[in-house]
DNA sequence: TAGGCCTTGGGAATAATTCCCTTTCACGTG
DNA sequence: CACGTGAAAGGGAATTATTCCCAAGGCCTA
């Protein structure tokens, strides 16, 4: 009995996916989460075979937990499912350690099958077929992005919201001038001169999305 | 029983809606759908008693779909999950005449009470009833785009694209100096205190448009 | 343990932005 | 017609926001 624990922020398709997952009789839901926080806390309590994380939010957050569950135990077994297929958000989990992606698009069939071999250890990565060519330019950006450490592209996700560098400040807990060096440096790094293009280079690459706002 | 055709084009998220919805014994799914296309012919040849469509992605396709089905049937019951408790999502979905609107935070049970109750002919104001006070906020930024003067509005479009303030200066033969102030203005009007502010502004009311972009 | 990179911020210099104000022009109205 | 109103353009000075360069602490790794 594969032992798992779901972690989506959306009650709606967490239920689906716990439908879904129940189908097969060798798995077990045995907890669940919609938030990082209580997540963590099912990880420790619960000690699942594998996590199912949920990424379609790519807010940082996700990621976060990914790499504080593998700081508490490398050996976790993680499979990142994403709405979208994007080279980015495959890199960034696989980069921070997951065991596995799965974008929704696949068949559920694949979900099922790809947590069981996350269980028995082997890497689980859907075929790359499926992944839309990736013009040059786009990949650049991809790369540029994926250069950004994690505070780093923790601020990013929150200037491109359209959050004031103070309101970062006090959201990140740091110096509103570290906030504006840091913010050159994005901006730098992403070769983008306006806080504008930020914005449009976090939707392009999921980093926010449009209707995340308001 | 109520036949239900459900509309998403993430599989495994569907997989995941057709075993939830199918633990209510009064709900059969009869027919899925991955894509506006075939959700049509679907909803066609299968004459559903009620339509969950998902909109998860922000994308026209799905709004298209709606006002398609709508035109073939005027009386066709519609239901809106949407990922993102989006006020625009929500205006453009009853607008099209969604007949219930629903995102993904709610409850599991509340799809399913939403289901009977629009099957019912009841949904209108139930699950709804947030509809109308959001398009009234949606309608103030309406209204403040409005006030904007023509000029200032073109101007607007320059910045929300990611223009710098000089680039914007030399497009329309403006001193940087009447920019920076006109910009000001806007951002005043617009009540929006960043750049990157005016981006999502200006998307949700499709005075730009991501597909501009690169 | 040294080198490297991330993270955090200080200090001074600089550029960007605001605030207030003036001019010009066009338009509608008593 | 003279008048008020409001858009449009921008000057000057004050003010902030932003950059640039730099330094220290922490952590990892060869």
């Amino acid at each position: 009995m594969i032992r798992v624990l779901l972690v989506d922020d959306h009650p709606v398709v967490r239920a689906g996916y716990k439908r879904l997952l129940e189908t097969d009789a060798s798995i077990q839901v045995v907890a669940e989460a919609n938030d990082a926080d209580s997540a963590y806390l099912a990880f420790v309590v619960y000690q699942p075979d594998v996590t199912v994380l949920d990424l379609s939010m790519p807010g940082v957050s996700g990621l976060g937990l990914l790499q504080k569950i593998l700081m508490r135990d490398p050996q976790a077994k993680v499979l990142i499912c994403s709405m979208y297929d994007s080279p980015l958000i495959k890199h960034k989990a696989r980069e921070a350690g997951a065991k596995a992606f799965v974008s929704k698009n696949v068949a559920p069939e694949t979900l099922l099958l790809s947590i069981r071999a996350v269980y028995l250890g082997e890497a689980a990565e859907e075929p790359a077929s499926n992944l839309p060519e990736v013009s040059a330019e786009f990949q650049e950006e991809l790369d540029r992005i994926a250069s950004l450490t994690l505070r780093e592209l923790e601020l990013f996700r929150l200037l491109a919201l359209g959050k004031t560098i103070s309101f970062c400040a006090k959201a990140m807990n740091l110096n509103e001038k570290t906030v504006y060096n840091r913010q050159t440096k994005i901006r730098e790094k992403l070769q983008v001169d306006t806080l504008a293009g930020l914005v449009h280079l976090a939707q392009r690459h999921h980093i926010i999305d449009a209707n995340m706002l308001i």
